[in-house]
DNA sequence: GGGACTTTGTGAACAAACGAACAAGGTCGG
DNA sequence: CCGACCTTGTTCGTTTGTTCACAAAGTCCC
């Protein structure tokens, strides 16, 4: 495998998936798992897991499979999660008040460390427990908390300029939940989330699943099993 | 072109972006649009766009561009937005919750038919103009109400008896928001919105970055625009 | 009405991702 | 210490997706 060890990106957003198995799998004092457990868990093909895992270096033994906790910390290590990413959320609407609440981040290594607005009537008030601060405070806040990511969580209409903003003040992370395009710079890394395309995605497929279903019907055809992974 | 047009997954999924696109487009009045000028505002190639909308016949005109109307009539056709999705929502705690009020659902088309929850405490009760349901209602939620679309927003323990309880009752289009591996019969649609899985790639990214930001610097390398779409 | 100009639609080259298959390498019982 | 057995790591053909480049098809000005 390559030496040089570029991993590809449908191996990096599968890392996470085995990360969350093998924790799993940990906690049920399994000291070894196989790459085809760990496919059937994770819910993919075992040659993937099994070219994926040789990303990170060779650390399976043939005719025994994977240390689950080396594995484990070798992952840990490759995914940056040896130390914490402190999270800024730009927006505190419904959707951001909601993340801020989740709680699931801070277990992870993701700790909310501030809350941003660009609403003056909401600046200074408080928030589970943060103080909300104004947009402009944003250099100053990645200088004093070291915030790592910025989640966008505004209407479509502020996304860009919060993007542009969180970047000029050295955030390089960037999670998007506004419904729009947003276009960042090539040093930083955007991701995003789309609630309304995942939807309108469903009802694409589940129009023709109408027409499937009355076909599959008539010709008996039975279901295979499909996955996917949460 | 594909005279059977079986639309390639990765343009379903850039097709909600050109709607959406288009719309702002309308609004702005204008009635005419080149694959350049909405590859921009899409965040994407412009022989992609081409491609893209050539699945869906040939709609545009040469010299001219796209008659953006007459696109979203065929585009909203084909995603199967000419009717609703009515949408259950699967554990009524904090991001169903949220879920629940976000509201901006229905505006596109996916109402928030029902909530349903396994907790007994819960059921019973009112959120948000809905009467919390038991799991064990489903099939008749489904009968009643004619929900189209699951979104499963339980924690990970849960998520895929969820799943399987939805299908049963006839649900085929399911939306994954809990953190887990979740299986589904083939005829069935899963997607899946993972938020610890989009920051743990981030945090991968953000660790190369440090090294990167040194090494950019001592080259003297400026930044590309890169893009990505919300 | 003709020619310059614009923009689409698609063929073809390229790139990334997938999955089957198998040799290499290691375990473990006897 | 050997041979049967197991599981990894990797090669290779296939599929899927992206991008370039250009002919075809239309507009619009003169």
């Amino acid at each position: 495998m390559d030496r040089k060890r570029r991993i590809p990106e449908a191996t990096v957003a599968r890392l996470p998936v085995y990360l969350r198995t093998l924790l799993e799998v940990q906690a049920e004092a399994m000291t070894t798992i196989s790459s085809e457990r760990l496919a059937e868990l994770a819910g993919v093909n075992a040659a993937k897991v099994r070219k994926d895992l040789s990303y990170l270096g060779s650390y399976g033994t043939r005719g025994v499979g994977y240390d689950v906790d080396h594995l484990l910390v070798q992952m840990s290590r490759e995914l940056g999660l040896t130390r914490d990413w402190p999270v800024a959320i730009v927006g505190v609407g419904n959707l951001g008040a909601a993340l801020a609440n989740y709680g699931g981040f801070g277990d992870r290594g993701f700790p909310v460390a501030a809350l941003v607005d660009a609403d003056p009537s909401k600046v200074g008030t408080m928030f589970g427990g943060h103080k909300i601060r104004d947009l402009d405070d944003l250099p100053a806040l990645v200088e004093e908390l070291g915030i790592a990511i910025g989640i966008i969580a505004t209407p479509a209409a502020g996304a860009q300029e919060v993007a542009d903003r969180l970047v000029a003040a050295g955030v390089t992370s960037i999670l998007n939940f506004a419904p729009a395009v947003v276009i960042v710079p090539d040093h930083a890394q955007l991701r995003k989330v789309d609630l309304a395309l995942e939807l309108q995605v469903l009802s694409f497929y589940g129009q023709r699943e109408s027409i499937g279903a009355s076909l599959r019907e008539e010709l008996g055809v039975s279901a295979e099993s499909k996955e996917s992974v949460g």
